[in-house]
DNA sequence: GTCTATAGGGTGATAGAC
DNA sequence: GTCTATCACCCTATAGAC
């Protein structure tokens, strides 16, 4: 999806460059603030040569979306090294811990620009509303592997909570705000297997 | 802070139109997006008297944040009127679940104006943060008359799972979402109510 | 007070030299 | 394949007629 020409690109990975620039910079200025020079400043790349790679802007935010896939893909594949399910979901929640000073500043890379293309009128905001789908279903694997009844309802619960945190981090300006809800997600957790163990 | 005008304004309230315009036309296409015809087509007032009443388009977005902050207020004076604190939150998410369909197609009105402002290094960020804060403070409130201990930080939860059911609501364009967290939501509301009974 | 016409600045996109 | 120069457009903001 993402670099499927036929091997022209010659050296240095200039495409991939300005895809993850262009995911960068649109999570710190969003993508209507965001010119295409800054993008190429970012990249490190001539702001004509952009068009080599990229016939439009909208192009360059399917790559970031691509990007933002790409990101979460790996983090899934570390997660599930991990034994326990129940581990693999508070992996995930000391991760995000881990990201609050960027959280409180821009809010989450992928919700914030999710957020921003859901205004608009082309079919960009289904792409990226893919991304949200898969992060929802690897959660909703990991209730179903504790034995969740409603493991798709709880996974929704579960990436609400991260998303409305992470709103809550960036509009406050407060790290901190991600570090106790994050505990009290975790908390939650712990709720869930209590009640399967005790019952 | 919105209408402090010398009595100037003539007839009409074209300064009150033209704010809460600005408020509608910014949650459907987002600031950047939207420009200055598009909130005088939507007031019904010609583009180049806009200018009489807001010198730049940055103090009609600090008047629409102060139309939702109003929004805020008149919400909050009528849930007051409700004897018990719990049940003064279930209507407030009775409320949300009722625009869920504006929701799935813009998300909440405010949230994701604060998101975008939040992209800016202005001061305009914080005066909605403002707003988040006094939503906060009213929930916390609630839960402090419910005898919870952790009232602020029940508050900053109950607030993250409205901003992150909305921003789910949206991106998956599925205001069933709403319905289900929000249930979920009130439920959370019914445990806490019950353990307090109970001990 | 109200509105029209227009200036001024900046951005996405293209043509074509190297 | 790579990059520079430039076009064409749109939007904010202003000057000034009514």
């Amino acid at each position: 999806m993402t670099d499927s020409k036929p091997a022209k690109t010659a050296r240095g990975g200039k495409r991939e460059r300005l895809a993850s620039a262009a995911a960068q910079v649109f999570h710190q200025q969003g993508v209507e603030r965001t010119t295409l020079s800054d993008i190429a400043e970012a990249a490190d790349v001539p702001l004509g040569n952009v068009y080599y790679y990229f016939k439009t802007k909208d192009q360059l935010v399917e790559a970031a979306i691509g990007s933002h896939l790409a990101t979460l893909r790996a983090a899934t594949d570390q997660l599930d090294r991990i034994p326990e399910p129940v581990d693999r979901l508070k992996a995930l929640i000391a991760g995000w811990i881990e990201q609050r000073e960027t959280a409180a500043r821009y809010g989450c890379p992928f919700g914030t620009l999710a957020t921003e293309l859901d205004k608009r009128e082309d079919g960009l905001d289904q792409t990226a509303a893919d991304v949200m789908r898969a992060l929802i279903s690897w959660v909703e694997e990991q209730f179903t592997q504790m034995g969740r009844a409603d493991a798709h309802e709880s996974a929704l619960s579960f990436v609400a909570a991260y998303q409305g945190m992470a709103v809550l981090t960036n509009v406050l300006r407060d790290p901190e705000v991600m570090v106790g809800q994050g505990r009290r997600l975790a908390e939650w957790l712990d709720t869930l297997e209590r009640d399967r163990l005790g019952a």
